[in-house]
RNA sequence: UGGGGAUUCGCCAAGCGGUAAGGCACCACGUUUUGGUCGUGGUAUUCAUAGGUUCGAAUCCUAUAUCCCCAUCCA
């Protein structure tokens, strides 16, 4: 868990103190129409995960309002993931679909009410009247249909008297608003379609924006948190609860951005694609990004939970590196999985001075996981080590075996190499070597330095088993499509070596290989007969990776925008308040280019002739309270009081702001309120000295700090005497003051 | 182009007027019979840019730039 908590969880406090709701309910809501993404995972992590924070519970309901996509296929897929992370459903699975005679009242109910109508315009003509972007749209000819009208049509929809296109029910809203999807939204439309629940039953179905909605009302839904995608529906969200007049609590939309993470798709269409096409094997397949396949790769559900709670939620749209979900895998198996040898790349090494056989014992784990166990590893004569751990002409660096340097051979001897074979091409095909006896792993008398252990396999006594290694399935970090997946994504060893330890065990296991990485008895396709083993993710390579070039970094280009011209009125103003007020041009501008600012200002002005005070606070802070609030609780003539206590010395800049968000938010008298208060500005350095004195008393190491050159520091310091002054403290004679002090400490 | 969002290190992300958290990645050293793990230290004088307000600005104001979403009878 992270220390510090997310804008959703703080909406939620906060709704929860001030007793908006009693309870949080949360809901995941999927379309059943494709296996679930890791980001859903997050998705499932945020309403699951806030649910339990707040003691409330989160609701798995099937988005199902679409019949021609979806399956119950899916719906198990969804239910899997869900368990398989971790988290439990209240009493039941919810359906969308379950609602249906219940929103088709609720449309009844709109139509009665004269807000919804069955428009008859065909597809291409909705889209037209729609309007752009840029120009309003046109109502339909039909919205004026008369209540009578519209309700004897929705009826006969339902019943199936009509075709597929040919009325759809619409919301009647706005056809200019400036948000498109206000432009009098769809609620239903005609679909003679099976659908996997309701199967015949109905024909016309509800749209997301009508049934989602709803459906999170039926359910009690506190909190309905959705993608950044959705930002523009809330509107529509807000209108069909608020227009129903609906008992209270309702729901509230809230979003954030989904999940993007690099080299991966995040897409159910392109998912699809891969699948049905058959570019991956399966939704399951370990190089989907899909729940099913990470499951099936070897991922743990800690992994990707902590994975998730790492990553954070927030509102800007990002691009999560993979390396952080790595991270999190190895992390957690470090801890949990045994180590064992496995040679993929096999090369026969022959111990001349060796005869016979033995057995090791060697523990299972290293000496920093606090975990027993250990097996029995058989060593004899032939042996195999990995390809790469031999080179005949090393660069510099090189730790393992060459034909000058021993290496160890993990849990067991030192090994000097003596003679290397080769075939008629020159490639080696086996090393001739010898062991030191008194170098045994536990009891080495040897005396030997080496520089690294390599693992190893006895050749007799291993067995042979598939090891699927699989690399990302795109090689771009923002892929588009087919083109740019990565066509060496899936590589399979067909013998790779494995000690006896290994295949004792059964499938569902995982492994760490040493030195390779953690491996995964593949679920389905292992058997005693062929073991299968999915590579989940390699070791932390840091030495293969000196090899690699670092890549370049783009810096931002900055264009330079242009500002539109002043209008003569406010050219006019501009002039006067620069030139006979004397205010900088910046905030003349401000003030001169805003009617409502520019006559609130000379309104204060009549009140006190204190131009250039009057223009700052105007133009800083009522400027704000204008865009936030439609009407102002304070006037000109209250503005112009707390400009007077400013220039008079009563009250400092810092109390003046204080005392400004008072009278924006009760609309009381300023000079009531510093009276009330008490907040007249303490500028005695002999009132202050002492509580500069305790400041530095208290903070001898941010002394030390700011002595040491650290001067940012000194706003700290200031910042504290404020503080403790309870903000009264007169901040320039402060600054002095402790400049003063620090000198001298 | 109208509307709605966003912008803090290579990647995520805290912070909401008073000392620029944390994680990943990266670098260095130490420990290590995994070139793993672990430990220690180092990585933003600066928060998209430019101005303004303030004793003090990532935080407030103004303008500009860039990116994302919206014109499916999908969700």
């Amino acid at each position: 868990m992270s220390e510090s908590k997310d804008f959703l969880r703080t909406i939620v406090e906060e709704d929860l103190k001030s007793g908006k709701y009693k309870e949080v309910i949360t809901r995941f809501p999927p379309e059943p129409n494709g296996f679930p993404h890791i980001g859903h995972a997050k998705s499932i992590c945020i309403n699951f995960g806030i649910a339990r924070d707040y003691h409330g519970h989160c609701n798995l309901r099937m988005d199902d309002t679409n019949p021609t996509t979806e399956d119950m296929k899916y719906v198990e897929a969804l239910k899997d993931a869900v368990t398989w992370l971790g988290f439990e459903w209240a009493d039941k699975v919810y359906f969308a679909s379950d609602y249906f005679p219940k929103i088709y009242d609720y449309a009844v109910q709109l139509v009665k009410m004269g807000k919804a109508y069955v428009d008859s315009l065909n597809e291409e003509e909705i889209r037209e009247y729609r309007g752009t972007v840029t120009t309003a749209g046109k109502r339909s000819k039909f919205a004026d249909r008369s209540i009578e009208e519209n309700l004897d049509l929705l009826e006969r929809m339902k019943k199936g008297e009509f075709k597929d296109g040919e009325h759809v029910l619409r919301a009647k809203i706005d056809m200019s608003a400036p948000n498109m999807k206000m432009r009098d939204p769809l609620l239903y439309r005609i679909r003679h379609a099976h659908h996997f629940r309701t199967g015949d039953e109905w024909c016309i179905y509800p749209m997301y924006d009508f049934a989602h909605c709803l459906s999170d009302y039926c359910e009690g839904v506190t909190h309905s948190i959705c993608t950044l995608e959705f930002e523009n529906n809330r509107d529509i969200y807000d209108w069909v609860l608020d227009e129903l007049e609906l008992k209270l609590p309702r729901p509230y939309q809230h979003e954030f951005a989904r999940l993007g993470m690099n080299y991966t798709v995040m897409s159910k269409r392109k998912f699809l694609e891969l699948v049905n096409d058959g570019y991956v094997n399966g939704w399951d397949d370990p190089r989907m990004p899909t729940i099913a396949g990470y499951k099936r790769r070897g991922y743990t559900a800690e992994s990707i939970l902590n994975f998730c709670d790492q990553i954070g939620i927030a509102k800007a749209n990002s691009m999560v590196d993979v390396a952080q979900l790595e991270f999190c895998i190895r992390d957690d198996l470090n801890t949990k999985v045994p180590r064992v040898m496995c040679v993929l790349d096999p090369l026969k090494i022959i111990i001349e001075n060796y005869e016979g056989e033995e057995e090791i014992d060697a523990s299972c784990y290293p000496h920093d996981v606090p975990k027993e166990g250990s097996r029995k590893l058989p060593f004899s004569k032939e042996i195999y080590i990995e390809r790469d751990d031999f080179m005949e002409n090393p660069p510099e660096g090189y730790f393992r075996l060459t034909p000058s340097q021993p290496v160890r051979l993990k849990h067991a001897y030192i090994l000097t190499c003596k003679e290397v074979v080769k075939d008629a091409n020159g490639n080696i095909i086996e090393i001739k070597a010898e062991y030191h006896p008194d170098s045994r792993s536990g009891s080495d008398t040897s005396g030997i330095k080496v520089k690294s252990a390599i693992h190893w396999v006895s050749a007799k006594h291993a067995k042979a088993v598939e090891v699927r290694l699989y690399e990302r399935l795109y090689s771009v970090e923002a892929p588009e499509g087919l083109e740019d997946l990565n066509p060496d994504s899936l590589h399979i060893i067909k013998n790779a070596f494995v000690e006896p330890a290994v295949i004792t065990q059964k499938p569902d296991v995982r492994f760490q290989f040493e030195r390779q990485g953690y491996f995964y008895a593949d679920p389905i396709d292992y058997t005693d007969d062929l073991p299968v083993f999915n590579k989940i993710v390699g070791l932390k390579d840091s030495w293969t990776k000196k090899a690699e070039a670092p890549k370049s970094q783009t810096k931002k280009v900055l264009v330079e925008g242009t500002v539109a011209p002043m209008s003569e009125e406010e050219q006019v103003f501009f002039d006067k308040y620069t030139l006979a007020f004397g205010l900088n041009n910046e905030i003349a501008n401000i003030l001169a280019r805003d009617a409502e600012l520019s006559s609130f200002y000379e309104e204060t002005l009549s009140f006190v002739n204190s131009p250039v005070s009057l223009a700052n606070i105007v133009a800083n802070e009522v400027a704000r309270e204008l865009k936030l609030e439609a009407t102002l609780k304070f006037s000109a003539k209250e503005i112009s009081e707390l400009v007077t206590m400013i220039d008079e010395g009563t009250i400092s800049n810092k109390i003046a702001k204080q005392v400004f968000e008072e009278m924006a938010k009760s609309g009381e008298n300023p000079t009531a309120i510093v009276e009330a208060q008490g907040l007249t500005q303490i500028s005695d350095p002999e009132k202050l000295k002492p509580i500069i004195d305790e400041v530095i008393a208290k903070n001898p190491d941010n002394v030390a700090k700011f002595k040491a050159g650290n001067t940012n520091l000194f706003g700290f310091f200031v910042g504290q005497v404020l503080k403790n002054s309870g903000g009264k403290a007169n901040p320039t004679v402060v600054n002095e003051l402790v400049t003063e002090k620090l000198k001298h400490v």
